[in-house]
DNA sequence: GTCTATACTCTGATAGAC
DNA sequence: GTCTATCAGAGTATAGAC
């Protein structure tokens, strides 16, 4: 007896989904397309799902929710801030890798429905602002680090979001070939946590950063 | 003789199309809306612009070249690194609050119509790799500093661009209202720097990064 | 549950009067 | 140059057989 793991209609429907809207956006994306994808018929997809904004909603919590968990999760652990922050970094960055498609969907669901998102929060009883804080207030306690909560965070996020969102137009403007783009990628799971721990030892109250080396005079590095 | 600047006909469907474009994207913008956006007829639209991907071509171009141009400018004046990187943050961060639209029009675009790009830049005579380049020779020049210079570049846009195109995200995720989102991002003109410069720290030969002044022992910061 | 055929709407584009 | 009217095609959604 066989353990046959064949993907169901739906979830043949739903992979297809996420393909085509992660391509395409919504407005892009074809109904036929996904059918498509999905190797199955066009009427299939209003059977499952009853519309293709009905379709892309399943997408996009799918999407959302994976995206928040693997964040929520790495900040949530109880380890030193260090371990933490290379921690996330290397979780959240392979997670990208392999959920290229979420980040850039996510945005363009907030300029199209920007409501959609607060309650979902709500309902998973997260709260943002606190989170986050809970990150810089153990660096303050552990290594005397002064780090703006919002401003360190949104550093991060954009550190290892951003080249997963303008992937296509830095392939493009870099004249990348799919296999150097991936070995880019793959070269920012080091360079990246390197930046940011380079970084943070600058905002140790003992390191003014205005001290340099150098002995240029007025604009100091 | 008064001098009335009134707008002729082409000018009012460019900046309609802009408009509607910059919103909705290519896919999602309509010609009904750019006509209703310029007060004219939908029926001028295809007199002035064949179509509606000419149309859309003149609004990336106008776009696209302004970015380009807005980086390539400082990028390419004749001063120190540290300089150039300062005056790079302050220019961008600046044209990004004052063209925020600009970022995920572009990027969108990327998904929608990925071939597009690469003849602009040869048209303009712009090769980026060599431009990126030129940067992080620099810094080893005159700072002895060794730099990646894709991902340095790619670190750089990348803490200034995704707040911009993550703007509803972010602004839905921490609660923000329209004032502190306006505040958040005024911040970062001076957070942005402050965050690359201490980075850029780390990466003088002299600077290991597993160095630290903590007692900490495995996980050094 | 899955398919074929089709209804219906939206939208880009054109024809032609003025 | 600008308008009204209309076409042709594409795309979502549904009806109904199996």
């Amino acid at each position: 007896m066989k353990k046959v793991p064949e993907k169901n209609t739906q979830e043949k429907i739903l992979d297809a989904a996420k393909k085509v809207f992660h391509r395409k956006g919504f407005e892009g994306a074809r109904m036929q397309e996904i059918a498509d994808e999905a190797a199955i018929n066009k009427a299939l997809l209003h059977y499952y799902y009853r519309s293709k904004d009905n379709l892309f909603q399943s997408v996009f919590e799918d999407a959302f929710s994976k995206m928040a968990s693997a964040i929520i999760e790495v900040i949530s652990r109880e380890v030193s801030f260090d371990e933490k922050i290379k921690a996330f970094l290397d979780v959240y960055l392979t997670f990208l890798q392999e959920n290229s498609y979420i980040p850039w969907f996510i945005i363009n669901c907030m300029y199209e429905k920007p409501e959609q998102l607060g309650e979902m929060f709500r309902k998973q009883h997260i709260n943002p602002k606190q989170l986050v804080k809970g990150i810089t207030d153990q660096a303050r306690q552990e290594y005397n680090l002064e780090l703006n909560p919002m401003h360190f965070f949104v550093n991060l996020l954009s550190l290892c979001v951003f080249p997963v969102v303008a992937k296509p137009l830095l392939k493009e403007v870099f004249g990348f070939s799919p296999a150097e783009m991936d070995r880019f990628e793959e070269e920012r799971k080091t360079e990246v946590p390197l930046f940011i721990l380079n970084a943070i030892k600058g905002f140790e109250p003992g390191r003014p950063v205005k001290k340099t080396k150098k002995t240029r005079s007025t604009n100091e590095l």
